[in-house]
Parts: C-alpha cells; structure tokens; sequence
DNA sequence: ATTTTCTTTTACCCATGGGTAAGATACCGA
DNA sequence: TCGGTATCTTACCCATGGGTAAAAGAAAAT
C-alpha cells in the first residue's frame, strides 16, 4: 500500500504548464519542418495539425494565426544563431579568424530546421511590425560579420576588398546552404561548415 | 494626293504577329519584375494586368494560366543565362580560369529581373513537368560547374576541394545575389561580378 | 457594307484555406 | 459532488484570388 503524499498545490499547475510548453514546441517544429519542406503558402494549418494528430482549431490554443507562428519560427532560430555566434570573438584576435569562426557558426546553423526558415521562408509574409524586427535583427548580423572584415583589412589580416559586397557573397553561400542541405545526405554538417570555413579564409585571407 | 499602294497580303498578319509577341513580352517583363518585387504568392493576376492597363481577362490571351507565366520566365531566364555562359571555354584552357568565367557570367544576370526570378521564386510553384524540367536545366548548371572545378583540380590550378561541397557554395553566393541586389545601389552588376570572381579565384586557386 | 477574326471588357463562378463559434470532454481545485 | 477551466472537436463562415462565359469593341478580310 503506498503512502498518499499530499501534492503541493502548484506542482499540477507546473505540470500542465510544461505539457502546455512542450505542445507548443511540437507545434513549432512541425511547423517549421513543414514551412522548410514546402513552403509557407503551400503549408495549410490543416496540414500542420495532421501531423500531430488534433484537429486544425487545436493550434489556435497555442498559436494565435499562421503568421505568429512564422514569426516564433524566426525568432527560435535567431535565438539559436545568437547562441552559436557566442563564441566568435574568442575565435582568435585578428578579424580574418572571427570572420572565418562567424561563418562556420552561421553554416552549422543553417543545417538545422529554424535556420533554414529563416533563408528559405520569405519575410514578407510576415506582419509589418515583426518583419520590422525580423529585418532589423538580419541587419545587424549582417553589421557584424561587416565588423570582422573591416577589422581584419584593418590589422592586414584580410587583403582590401569592398566590405559590403564581400559580406554579401559570403552571406549568399552560407544562406543558400539551407536551400540545398537535407539531413542523410553525403556529407555532414560539419564538413560543409569545414569547407564553408576554408574557403572563406582563402577568399579573404591577404 | 497618295498613290494607293497595294499591300502586300502577308504584311498586315505580321504586323498583328510582332504586335501579339510584344505585348506578350510586355506581360512577361511585368510579371517577371512584380514576382521578385513581391514574390510569386503576393503577385495577383489583376495586379499584373494592372500595371499594363488592361483588366484581368485579356491576360488570358497571351498565357494559359499564372504558373504559364511562371514557366516562361524561368524559360527566358535560362536562355539569357546560357546564352552568356556560352563564352566561358574561351575564357581561358584551365579549369580556373573557366570556373571563375563562369560565375562571373552567372552572376551578371543575376542581377536582371528574369536572372533573379530563377532563385526568388520557387519552382515548386510549377506543374510537376514544368518543374522536372527546371529542376533537369539547373542540375545541368550545376553539373557544369562542377565540371570546371574538377578539370581545375586536375589540370592543378584549383587546389583539393570537396567538388560538390565548393560548387554549392559558389553557385550559392552568386545566386544570393539575386536577393539582395537593386538597381540604382551603390554598386553596378559589373563591380559586383568583379568583386565576384575575384573572391571565387582567391577562394579555388592553390 | 458586311462578315469574320482578334482582342478586351463586364460580370461572374467557385475552390481554397485561414480563422471562428459553440459545444463536448477531461481535468483540477474545493 | 460540483463549478470552473483548459483542451480539443465538429460544423461552420467568408475573404481571397485564379479562372471563365459571354458579350462588346476594334480591326481585317471579302
């Protein structure tokens, strides 16, 4: 016979509020598998909750429209890059190696399901405000790896080229990974975050 | 007063033929223009036609539906592209030489509205042959540049990259072009094709 | 002049898919 | 046991936008 332990009244409520959480995720990465897969507009609500077995109305329980989701979408892998990118400046002091350690955090990121909304899931589908947000927070990667550069032509670790065109086109080939990368292929990904690295460096390097 | 010069009974129907073909063309630039502006989704037939002064129906007449549309301009796109990659064999005898040709040439109409179409715009939005076709044209490109990089590896030019790896990575950063340049910016597409092909030589050579 | 053909318009149709209202079910605290 | 709350379902609504039918207008052929 077990002793009955009297429960603490907001264990149950914590309980519920994790099942709640971890539903909520579920939703997330469908979604966002989903979105990835085949696009935003040829992803139905309907679709998502088929996945997870409830009905459509269910969603709205965690998830006020289509568009909130995009959004928590963009904002999960952006948190998730920040965390990534966290590290770069103890890559090494010269702006070549931060450069070359941004981009093979950014390339490893660009391999997971939120990373690859964020390249392959147009903006525009988002509301005016978040975009807002959304494009303000690309800017500001996009400053940064900027950062490096002109730090690295400014110690004489990258030679002289146009800071803004040249973070573009790196940005271009790490971005476009999540066009083409599918978990199971030939290679991992960290090789290609390997390759990706080494190929900066030599495209940049003085 | 005129002499009434008989017309030739061809003259006329070619006329209406040229004038059928510019107008068609004329609905194509326009689409072409608004699908990367605001993507294919956000593009409404009727804002098309507006653009045109014409009202939705008479579309009609010159394509069968909006993926009709769609089709056309990865059609022309690709033409523009083969067309000028066709020179890059006499860029040079080694495979560097040829591979940093032609990402400068692809990254030239990567600047033009039907260039940007091909990679702003989903081709999963296609009917499945239209698509398989598309598909089948890119992995020719694709294939060529792999080839390029290959015979550089061989012939010692380009130094031991994983081939598959390094083109998806290139081919990425030219078509990134695609989402990020405008006309009338701070660079010209010929800056940006220089600036190009000068990383992707730094980035290959050995 | 009139008939035919090509082009464009007005006035519609309707499938799709995001979103909601209202009720059923389960679960919790008291 | 009961009232309240969170969760989920069934049954809808309806705006949107691609596409069409049919008639009007314009131009060419006879």
């Amino acid at each position: 016979m077990q002793i009955e332990i009297p429960a603490s009244p907001w264990k149950p409520a914590a309980e519920r509020q994790r099942d709640r959480d971890a539903k909520r995720d579920a939703v997330l990465r469908t979604a966002a598998r989903l979105f990835v897969e085949n696009g935003f507009h040829r992803t139905k609500m309907a679709d998502v909750a088929e996945q997870l077995h409830i009905t459509k109305p269910a969603l709205y329980h965690y998830f006020r429209n289509k568009e909130d989701i995009l959004y928590a979408c963009y904002q999960l892998g952006g948190e998730l890059i920040e965390a990534e990118l966290a590290g770069v400046d103890d890559a090494g002091k010269r702006g070549l190696d931060r450069a070359v350690a941004f981009l093979r955090a950014y390339t490893l990121n660009m391999t997971a399901d939120f990373g690859m909304c964020l390249v392959s899931v147009d903006d525009r589908d988002l509301a005016p405000d978040s975009r807002r947000k959304v494009r303000d927070w690309k800017r500001s990667i996009d400053t940064r790896l900027r950062g490096y550069i002109a730090q690295g032509v400014a110690d004489g670790s990258i030679r002289e080229v146009d800071i803004r065109i040249a973070a573009f086109l790196l940005a271009g080939a790490v971005n476009w990974v999540g066009q083409w990368f599918r978990e199971g292929g030939p290679r991992t990904a960290e090789e290609i975050a390997d390759v990706m690295a080494d190929m900066a460096r030599h495209a940049l390097a003085r």
